[in-house]
RNA sequence: GACCUGUUGGUGAAGCGGUUAACACGGUACCCUCUCAAGGUAUUAUUCAUGGGUUCAAGUCCCAUACAGGUUACCA
């Protein structure tokens, strides 16, 4: 019997053999240095920062160098697979604004992009394998397995299916078919040639060279199910699919050497690879990898429920990704990411701790350096679907909450006190007569708490000095006239060197006044806030504190 | 047990054998100032996990130890 005839004994039922697939997917036409890079997520839930961290990398190399980036689905195992998971990855990237060049809802020429319909593809390489005699079928079963497992612990010798402990490895093909007649059920297994005391040499693109034993398992590549395991898929697909670079988390390094001679067996020529440093966290003393489970600052829905924008996280991820886009970016702030030229060699060797508190700074520098009219647009789009109440308001009040937003941003060096777009209700709210109105207020007058002196100096001044109509210098003069007449200090300096003459001084007067109109004791620029509202929204605020204090 | 990788301040890090260990976030103090924020100024690692070695010279090269992380599945 030839190992052909044998070879469709053990793989039945497929009607292309690799050639045809070979020749399907030729090489991609690109320019000579441009990578084709992947991103493989199994579909069991949402992305979160750790996924989205290496498909940023992804999509930069691809980008920059004029490639392709694609997005690939794992789902060869069916207990992990969640419902609706391939809808739920794409849907975050969506909402990221990021778009992939192939995949699967684009299609492309080099698909299918999930590998579950990609079956007969996997098959068809392992049967030429088989031909080649360097796979076959094993007829272990789960208890032999475990046994070879416990025997070679109890020896401390190197565990797996390798060598003498593969039973099945060296079978005469008469045999296997007489157990495949049986109904005995079976895998496929790799039969490997490696030698365990040979070094093999993985040159990372980011971590440099790592010198690792040979791989001299036998590993399964076909299971039970006739799903292809990771190893054999991601050398199938990554060659057929062309990847010029295959970008991963660096939990893959120590399975590389399987790689290495999957690739070398399948006459396949070797992509490049970079291994990614994870994003970690620290939970007490531990540091473990970020959790999509346990940390909820991983889940990209919690950005979008809070408000952060999308840009903002890539911000973030560029910043970790590669040391040096941060000073990059503070000295060219007219340019964006994609003007950055990353490198694998800038990129962290060992894990990040993940870091909010940076993110949260990133954030704020990134609000205040947009316009009111962009950050109105963004709290409409966010307000939507986070905060009804608001949205209506902000909606029904372009120009004004425009001007609310505009706020101590027109000068050199805007007000960073947005984080988020839930921020800016928190900020703002006292500007909004609905808001104001309706919610439940602490006046925080604090030095000066006397409720006729209060009267008193809101009374003298919106009567006698107060006009909307003023420039900033004659509003604040008037303020100190306003200072003089009741015995307050209208100059500071003067007030420090004698501060037992006066009331109190220019800041107490003009506390009063924030107060009485934003309840805050802290808040942006006065003269602003004044101006923006205008003498309606003002009277109305005194108005409503005369009566209700 | 075996095989990999990493360890520079509160955090992220730069550094690639040669005078005082970049930069950013955070902290602290002061200045400016109508409050806050911003801004300005100063300050925040005599030392690069520890111990040896190589060298005229080491965070940088070598070895050992410790600690941390990864892998060791019909999971990816």
């Amino acid at each position: 019997m030839t190992n052909k005839e044998y070879s469709n004994i053990v793989i039945p039922e497929i009607s292309k053999d690799w050639t045809y697939y070979e020749n399907k997917y030729p090489e991609r036409n690109l320019e000579k240095c441009a990578m084709v890079t992947r991103f493989a997520p199994s579909p069991t839930g949402f992305v979160h920062m750790g996924s989205l961290y290496t498909s940023f990398s992804d999509l930069q190399m691809a980008k920059q160098t004029n490639g392709v980036a694609y997005l690939r689905i794992e789902d060869t195992d069916g207990k992990r697979t969640v419902e609706n998971g391939v809808e739920g990855i794409i849907n975050d990237f969506k909402s990221l604004n990021i778009t992939w060049d192939e995949g699967p809802t684009q299609g492309g020429a080099y698909g299918p992009y999930i590998q579950s319909e990609r079956m007969d593809i996997y098959k068809a390489f392992a049967k030429k394998l088989i031909e080649e005699e360097k796979a076959y079928p094993c007829f272990m079963t789960e208890d032999e397995i475990n046994q070879v497992r416990t025997m070679q612990e109890v020896g401390k010798l190197r565990i797996g299916i390798y060598g003498t402990y593969s039973k099945y490895r060296n079978l005469g093909k008469e045999e296997a078919i007489a157990k495949i007649k049986a109904d005995t059920p079976y895998i496929i297994r790799f039969k490997s040639n490696g030698n365990f005391e040979n070094k093999i040499i993985l040159d990372d693109l980011i971590k440099g060279k790592i010198e690792m034993p040979e791989n001299d398992q036998d590993i399964v590549i076909i299971k039970s199910d006739g799903l292809p395991t990771y190893h054999f898929a991601h050398v199938v697909d990554d060659h057929l699919m062309r990847t010029t670079h295959v970008i991963r988390g660096d939990e893959w390094v120590s399975s590389y050497p399987i790689h290495d001679e999957l690739f070398k067996s399948l006459g396949f020529k070797l992509p490049y690879f970079a291994h990614i440093a994870p994003i970690t966290i620290k939970e007490g003393e531990a540091i473990r990898k970020l959790s999509k489970r346990k940390d909820k600052e991983a889940a990209i829905s919690y950005y979008s429920q809070k408000g952060i924008p999308a840009d903002v996280i890539k911000l973030y991820l560029a910043t970790v990704n590669n040391s040096g886009f941060e000073d990059w970016y503070t000295r060219n702030p007219n340019l964006t990411i994609d003007d950055y030229t990353f490198e694998f060699s800038k990129m962290p060797i060992g894990g990040s701790l993940f870091d909010i508190e940076k993110l949260n700074s990133i954030s704020r520098i990134y609000f205040s350096s947009l316009t009111a009219a962009k950050i109105y647009d963004g709290l409409k789009e966010y307000t939507e679907t986070y905060d009804k109440e608001f949205n209506e308001i902000v909606k029904r009040e372009k120009e004004y909450t425009t001007n609310v937003l505009n706020i101590e941003r027109n000068i050199a060096k805007p007000r960073k006190d947005i984080s988020s777009y839930s921020d800016i209700k928190d900020l703002n709210w006292y500007m909004f007569d609905e808001l104001f109105f309706e919610k439940e207020k602490n006046y925080e007058f604090q030095k000066i708490n006397d409720k006729n002196e209060i009267a008193n100096i809101i009374k003298e001044y919106f009567n006698s000095y107060f006009d909307l109509n003023d420039d900033k210098d004659t509003w604040f003069n008037k303020v100190k006239l306003l200072c003089d007449k009741l015995g307050y200090a209208s100059n500071m300096k003067e007030f420090k060197q004698n501060p037992d003459i006066f009331k109190g001084n220019v800041s107490d007067i003009a506390t009063v006044i924030r107060v009485s109109l934003t309840t805050k004791s802290q808040t942006p620029d006065l003269y602003e806030i004044m101006q923006v509202m205008g003498m309606d929204r003002i009277n109305k605020r005194i108005d409503y504190l005369n009566n209700n204090r």
